[in-house]
DNA sequence: TGCCTGCCATTAAGAGGGCTTATGCTTCGG
DNA sequence: CCGAAGCATAAGCCCTCTTAATGGCAGGCA
């Protein structure tokens, strides 16, 4: 905890501000114009101030007034200490304005965000946007974080939550490791090689297929962690994963990956854009919702019609 | 002409104030208590602050207030420039209530001020007493001098002048100098070794006497031009010099020097202490004033004494 | 010399803003 | 479950600061 150091005797901050205007300016009517008010105002200030330091300030020549010693000696400090408070409130102001901090867990943020992120860039070039990677549930109250895409159930509160996608698992691999495994049916990922089998969610894939007799023992190729290294296995030809094709449209869409089989289960949670609720109407807030929600739209949209010509098969959550 | 740099834009700072001492305690109340208001005040100004930054800078937490990241990063900056202010203000106040610096005349400040000087040092010990030589006459609203010792007519505008002692010029040298020369009349002196004979002032005296016919030519000693000086060649038993007795009171009181002979004109001149009429209020100005006139009494009556003993003839002026 | 202009001080009157008081809300602690 | 701690909010008052008008002073100019 740090020590609240002295109480601070301070002078009256006005008419600091004034005297400082009118020090640089050599002129209490010119002061007065930068300030906007009158040029009495000025002269009622500084007298205040005069008066509080028990010395004067200025010497008022007949067309001009001129900072006496002690005036000088106040003159630097002071209009350097108002300066670096102009500066560091500039600073936040202007950052707060023109930086946009979005908070995403590392899987979304890497196979989802950044690929269409740079687009938004080359569009809002007057942003500067930064990605935040976290594990955890970003708190906009104490960290210096705009916005989030969030995976889960929804309903938090104090925020305003809108759904990108909901979150479907389903079956990826190459096309070309599908023809070779002449994969067809749901069944025939049985004998396929599939990426971290030790995933629950293959269970439940299996399951939901009315197959329970599914086990990982004994078949294994590797076991990884993360949704976005199994694909990156899969990428390469080595097997099958288990993961949601809304996060990888992209890869899709471009014949990198496919279904290998036309079955997908539902996840109860989804993916979501998040902010607080009261900054809905910031424009940089606004501006970044409505370009994610229809980039989700269009990802939804390509998923639809790959899906669509290859019959899958979803049952409702 | 220094350049009229950015007119500043600046926030409030009666709230910038009350941040600092918010973010300085992390609570409103015992912010409002150093800053003598009341919660609710300090928790306005905040508000006031946060709507004009366009972000949140304390995040209200049930039982405590918090600086957000945007807070902290204000903090320090605000903290140390008000903390500049304060401590620059603060000098110069402390200044003005302890330093007196005191304008004289070089002779004035060395032959008189000087050696009484340290006593009111002694006397008055919570004061920083500075003496300052100039030849010309200072004027208070451009330099950083508080009081003055002046020589001339008096009557000045816009201060406050009251009489130290009138000036007179008498011969002075040493006792054994008058006796080894056998000094009784002041014609006695036309024959005597004169310090500084080109100074018109012994023309005067002599003049004063009813001789006329007194001329420096081909009478020489050294010719010197300060008072002081000359003073300094009569202690050394070289001569007699015509300076004010006023100044070297001391030096009479203590027998280094006496009175030549009897005569002494008197200056228009007078020796006066000095002071901005509107700072007479002043406690150390007061002070000063009271003791250095005291001190001009003194001296005076030192004089008079031995004056007296010696049967001075003293001309109205 | 006299007028005009630039610049600051002073005054009285008025308005706005910030402060205070009072009250409500939330949470923590016993 | 109640009290204490702590902040937010609302209403109203008072004080500060501003404004507007005026005066003074000195320099520039004719």
């Amino acid at each position: 905890m740090p020590v609240p150091s002295s109480p601070l005797k301070l002078p009256p901050l006005a008419a600091v501000r004034v005297f400082e205007a009118a020090a640089r300016h050599q002129n209490f009517t010119r002061a007065a114009d930068e300030l906007g008010m009158t040029q009495a105002a000025v002269s009622y200030q500084i007298r205040l101030l005069e008066d509080r330091v028990g010395a004067a300030l200025f010497v008022r020549q007949p067309r001009q007034v001129v900072l006496t010693p002690l005036g000088q000696r106040l003159a630097g400090p002071v209009t350097k200490a108002l300066r670096d408070i102009g500066t560091v409130f500039g600073e936040i102001c202007e950052e707060n304005q023109t930086v946009l901090t979005i908070s995403a867990l590392q899987t979304v943020a890497i196979t989802w965000l950044s690929p269409r992120l740079a687009r938004f860039q080359v569009e809002n070039p007057q942003f500067d946007v930064r990605v935040r990677t976290s594990q955890h549930l970003v708190d906009f109250a104490t960290e210096a974080v705009d916005m989030a895409v969030r995976y889960g159930p929804g309903g938090w509160p104090g925020v305003t939550a809108e759904k990108l996608f909901d979150c479907h698992y389903a079956p990826l691999c190459t096309p070309e490791l599908r023809e070779r495994l002449g994969l067809r049916e749901p069944a025939d990922l049985l004998n396929a090689p599939l990426l971290s089998p030790g995933d629950t969610k293959w269970r439940t894939w299996f399951a939901d297929l009315g197959i329970d007799s599914w086990s990982p023992a004994g078949r294994t190729t590797m076991t990884l962690d993360m949704q976005a290294m199994s694909i990156q296995a899969a990428l390469q030809g080595h097997g099958v994963a288990l993961a949601a094709p809304e996060l990888f449209a992209y890869d899709i869409a471009a014949g990198r990956l496919t279904f290998a089989v036309g079955h997908a289960i539902r996840s109860d949670w989804a993916y979501w854009v998040v902010y607080p609720q009261e900054r809905q109407r910031e424009r940089k807030i606004r501006l970044f919702r409505d370009w994610i929600l229809a980039e989700a739209e269009a990802a939804r949209m390509t998923l639809a019609r790959m899906a669509g010509s290859r019959g899958m098969t979803v049952p409702a959550p």
